[in-house]
DNA sequence: TGGGCGATTGGCT
DNA sequence: GCCAATCGCCCAC
């Protein structure tokens, strides 16, 4: 059975803005498992930031990073587990020009390189509007949800170690951050 | 109660 | 490649 990872790749990420609605198609994610593993949020136990991903699968988690970004995940895990499914990249499918808007970029409208939209777990989250209010919501239904794409053939997909988490020891080394191989909107550093 | 730090990004050398 | 930005969170004191 693939990782539940895995299966997000290829799949649809739409969201409600204030100015209209907005989609990227899933070419790179990292799993976080729970008591298991260091690098995760659940490692310690669950707190008021980290309470979604110990709830039931099917919601969002999102949270406050460097005083400045927001990342989004797709808790994947049983009740009680604590595991949750990052959401690193996409690929812009719809409303590239709110998006631009919303990352600030000067040349909104205007071509961007792979990437400069929603290549990046933070990039993604201003490119969609998300932010804390969106922590705890169902990934079903607007504002922000996830449906089904063309799933990822074994071999199309790229195991490497996650990003950003050189002290998590032993788990730093893990294969579990997953990408559409050879996608030019995956994020840096390439896996 | 305070200090160190982070599942990042973008700008500058 | 290096580093500052910027603040909520968490644990040690």
């Amino acid at each position: 059975v693939p990782h539940a990872a895995v299966r997000l790749l290829g799949c649809t990420v739409e969201a409600d803005t204030p100015d209209g609605t907005v989609a990227v198609r899933l070419v790179e994610v990292e799993a976080y498992r729970g008591a298991d593993d260091p690098a995760s949020h659940s490692f310690r136990g669950r707190t008021a930031r980290n309470a979604v991903m110990f709830g039931p699968p099917g919601h969002l988690y999102v949270y406050f990073i460097y005083g400045m970004h927001f990342c989004l995940n797709a808790v994947t895990g049983e009740a009680g587990v604590g595991s949750a499914v990052l959401i690193r990249a996409g690929e812009p499918l719809a409303g590239a020009v709110r998006m631009a808007e919303l990352r600030g970029l000067a040349a909104a409208g205007r071509a961007t390189r792979p990437g400069d939209l929603a290549g990046g777990p933070g990039k993604l989250c201003r490119a969609l509007a998300i932010d804390r209010a969106l922590d705890g919501a169902p990934l079903d239904r607007p504002p922000l949800w996830i449906e089904p794409g063309e799933p990822a053939a074994d071999g199309e997909v790229a195991a490497s170690p996650r990003v950003g988490v050189d002290y998590a020891g032993e788990a730093a080394a893990w294969p579990l951050r997953f990408a559409l191989r050879g996608n030019p909107h995956v994020s840096r550093p390439r896996p």
